[in-house]
DNA sequence: AAGAGGACCAACCGCGATCCG
DNA sequence: TCGGATCGCGGTTGGTCCTCT
């Protein structure tokens, strides 16, 4: 369908917000919520598009944004959820209190992104770009691994932000109820990437975050078809592959909740999916070398010596390597699910 | 001191998703 | 069910500041 403009054009301001506009706006919405932005400029007296009001606003003007420098750890955590997830600014945003998308995209393109790059990391796929030399064999499949779990937590986010959508319809049928149920945990108002306000929360904020428990990775030795991760307590994620009523390149994914469950199905990558694949070895020595070698010693050490990863998993016991794998994972997905929101 | 080039970041643009009458 | 309105996301741009020559 067509698609008008978000706003009229003409008369209207662009570029830099002065402060006489950020306290109009800032004014008006404490006073009565953003509402409708794209009737906000006309009510607050601004020469603004409503687009322009959100923007400034979620990016600028909450009250709950840290603007000050990103820390060690942050860094950590948008290095880690980019491997998970790519650039989905918004749900790495979720997980980083305080921090906007814009700024995060912002931060890895400027910091991070040419700090890898620099150490010869591929910023997209966080593997070294001459991975195909020294990847015969083990780091390939560390690689599609890697992409494997990305697509777990990915397709586990989508679900969640499914769930907020069914817990918000459901309110809606029991708009008296407590607020409990018409706010879940982790819809901070304000919060993530979406347009916090006194009179919203985000969407993507995961739902159930302080709710649920942390997240084991369990993916060390079994196969896809046994499940890949679990949720300790009364949240359980299953994991479905090649289940007869799914195509071959789909999984399925299904979320316990008390009152909801959760069925989808995601595309899976047939190379990440082989039955032998003995599940998700994902590279964690390549990762957290990278990562240590980013938020520590960047300037004094080397490229790990990836001809030696292979050997980690030769050279030290593969129980060894499957521990390391499996406290990496676990870090990180302790990590995504633990973060308040 | 001044110009050039790079780094940084706020803001814009366009598209897809979702809402709602 | 349809289609216009609105929202949110990710990519990109352009202005400003900083550093180097």
């Amino acid at each position: 369908m067509g698609r008008s403009p978000c706003c009229d054009k003409v008369g209207l301001k662009k570029g830099p917000w002065t402060p006489e506009e950020d306290q109009k706006l800032l004014a008006f919405i404490e006073e009565h919520g953003h509402g409708s932005w794209r009737a906000l400029p006309a009510k607050a007296g601004l020469q603004r598009c409503g687009k322009s009001c959100r923007l400034r606003w979620t990016n600028y003007l909450r009250s709950d944004i840290n603007r000050g420098k990103f820390s060690q750890q942050e860094e950590q955590t948008i290095i880690q959820l980019h491997a998970l997830l790519g650039n989905r600014w918004s749900a790495i945003a979720t997980h980083l209190p305080k921090r906007t998308d814009n700024e995060i995209k912002n931060y890895w393109n400027t910091h991070l992104k040419k700090r890898l790059a620099k150490m010869g990391i591929d910023p997209v796929t966080h593997k070294p770009k001459n991975a195909a030399l020294l990847s015969s064999d083990g780091q390939t499949k560390n690689a599609a691994n890697l992409s494997h779990v990305a697509q777990w937590e990915s397709a586990r986010l989508e679900a969640e932000a499914r769930l907020v959508r069914e817990s918000k319809l459901r309110s809606r049928s029991f708009q008296h109820q407590p607020s409990s149920m018409t706010t879940p945990p982790g819809c901070i108002p304000g919060s993530g990437s979406g347009s916090g306000s006194p009179s919203t929360f985000s969407e993507n904020a995961p739902p159930v975050m302080n709710s649920v428990p942390m997240t084991e990775f369990v993916g060390t030795s079994g196969s896809t078809d046994s499940g890949i991760m679990k949720e300790k307590g009364e949240h359980d994620w299953k994991s479905l592959s090649n289940s007869s009523h799914l195509p071959d390149n789909s999984v399925s994914l299904i979320s316990s909740f008390p009152d909801v469950t959760v069925s989808m199905e995601v595309p899976w990558n047939p190379e990440s999916s082989r039955a032998d694949n003995s599940s998700v070895h994902v590279g964690n020595v390549m990762e957290e070398g990278f990562t240590h070698l980013l938020l520590n010693d960047s300037t004094e050490r080397n490229l790990p010596e990836y001809g030696k990863d292979s050997d980690h998993g030769g050279g030290g016991t593969g129980s060894d390597y499957y521990e390391d794998n499996k406290n990496y994972w676990n870090r990180i997905l302790n990590l995504v699910n633990s973060s308040p929101i």
